[in-house]
DNA sequence: ATGAAAGCGCTAACAT
DNA sequence: ATGTTAGCGCTTTCAT
């Protein structure tokens, strides 16, 4: 049986479909008798308003086109916390996953496809000049990630403020021989890195930085160059929590205990690090601020101004079990 | 600068609107020379044909709408194979999805709205009457879970053969004191504690299972159970990678060194599982043969069929180091 | 092979 | 408050 039409509904109800079409989009110009009656038509039907056909008609689409890493956990976080976002400002969300093998631009261009008003990338990995060209047709906001493309509009961490934040808090709890196990030439990394050393130098104390990477095993490798060298600190911040787990599963299984001896600090407050047998206290990026600072960018670039922005978010520490005072001797 | 239409194409080629459409189709009726040209004008207006007006123009949508859970990296490994299957089958996907704050009947009706020919629910958590009530308007197919609902096409893992290969492999490396802990009510635990129980029997043995769950902290409280207990195994296998990871986690900071004095194997094979400090042996589901199938059951009861049908796709195993030949003592 | 015309299910501007 | 009339950008007969 096929589906309903305004058609049907209009014809029950005894109205004109403008009538109909009123009620639906809850616009002004029906009595409250009418609005019940068609509501009460529509209903007995099943009707529901066919999407393509209302954002054909429609100038505006109301939609935002999003592209998501299918395997990234946080993007994850982040689609969930857009759809609300958008909800709340009147738009609606049409997702294009990113995977292995369907790369970043097919995404893209199925959402251009669908005529969306704006771009949402999530951590994208296009290169400059594909996202101004990108740009130049329809803003686009990358997310959690520093580009620098022009017209391109960015929202994103304070990642140096993040590693500050870890390197203050290991300082509160007394601790003075601190190393950063970075993330090589990881996104991110950099902006880490500096954060560490200011912090550390703001203090008076000499930054100390190992070779890291992004991944468990990276982790892992750092921890056996730790075990190894031995270098005389009693706290570690590391790139991210995956790092940070690698290199804990491996700190467990030698004499150090953690975080009696060693106290650590991952970067992401990724699922993992929740774990209750992990319980790694981390930097959580706030990520319900970068959807709705997504949206709002969103939102402003599609009505007034014509001037890209960067908005830098601050993350926040999650304290967990694997920092604690330091040790007195 | 608005977006190029249709109109604009023809009018560039010299045709009518009818031929460019005719060529972006791909369907016969116009001549080489024709489709040259045409094409060539829509190129250097960067035309794309506008996907809800075709659509709506269309009888059938080819649409075929998706709902996943953004937090399961399972459903992330099927989105990406359904996007290929549903591809080479000529059918497009919408994506809807599902999270804490957005729950599954919403996902839903956002894809109706888009007139989707037909429902792929990935795990769904639905009642079967809902379900039920959903397949009267168009095809849905549950894939990833034993629902058991009128009009409603499963697509599944065989999980009672996933638990037989786990035990059969142990069975080949000499072990015969295997124990399960099991997923208790968790989805699928039922069928996993089958397979073992059966796979056990045939073999002559004595089945073994200790209550386990679905998360890495009960993997971990399951482990000092173990521990406590010690009863006289050489091998486990354990409902999930989760619970086995947590369990695992836990045994390592024990004496009991796996795999040479306990051999484990894990379920569903999720990244975590193939990480190289972890490297768990588990049964991986076919995730391509998932996608395909869901797509080809999608198709066939779009034309054909009114029978809904039951597919129950074989696992395999995926050997790591976890698992060891019994040692000789 | 090509074009004219109608229509998909809505929205929106204009009448009444 | 309600109805009329055009579209929106395509697809799809049906002529030519």
């Amino acid at each position: 049986m096929p589906r309903a039409t305004m058609e049907d509904v209009a014809r029950l109800a005894g109205v004109s479909r403008a009538l109909v079409s009123i009620v639906y989009r809850d616009a002004a110009g029906a009595s409250d008798a009418t609005r019940a009656r068609v509501l009460a038509a529509g209903s007995e039907l099943g009707y529901r308003p066919d999407h393509r056909a209302r954002l054909l008609g429609r100038t505006r689409t109301r939609l935002l086109g999003v592209t998501f890493d299918v395997r990234a956990p946080f993007h994850g976080d982040l689609v969930e916390a857009l759809y609300s976002a958008a909800e709340a400002a009147g738009y609606d969300l049409a997702l294009s996953a990113v995977a292995p093998s369907r790369d970043e631009s097919r995404a893209v261009q199925s959402l251009l496809d669908y005529r969306c008003e704006a771009l949402i990338l999530l951590g994208p990995q296009l290169s400059p000049s594909a996202l101004s060209a990108l740009a130049e047709s329809q803003p686009v906001i990358a997310v959690g990630r520093k580009v620098r493309a022009a017209g391109v509009d960015v929202v994103r961490t304070d990642d140096t403020t993040g590693s500050r934040l870890a390197v203050e808090h290991l300082l509160a709890l007394g601790h003075s021989h601190i190393l950063h196990i970075d993330g090589a030439k990881s996104p991110g990394a950099a902006e880490r890195r500096t954060g560490y050393r200011d912090a550390m130098r703001k203090a008076g104390l000499h930054p100390l930085i190992q070779p890291g990477g992004r991944t468990e095993s990276d982790g892992a490798d750092a921890a056996k160059t730790f075990l190894n060298d031995s270098p005389p600190v009693t706290a570690v911040t590391l790139f991210n929590d995956r790092l940070a787990t690698g290199f804990l599963d491996t700190i467990r299984q030698s004499s150090i205990e953690v975080p009696e001896a060693l106290s650590l600090i991952g970067y992401d407050n990724t699922t993992i690090a929740a774990l209750p047998h992990i319980s790694l206290t981390t930097i959580a990026q706030n990520t319900p601020a970068l959807a709705t600072q997504a949206i709002t960018t969103a939102q402003s670039r599609l009505t007034n101004t014509p001037t890209t922005t960067t908005t830098v978010i601050p993350p926040t520490l999650i304290l967990r079990s694997t920092t604690a005072p330091v040790r007195t001797k």
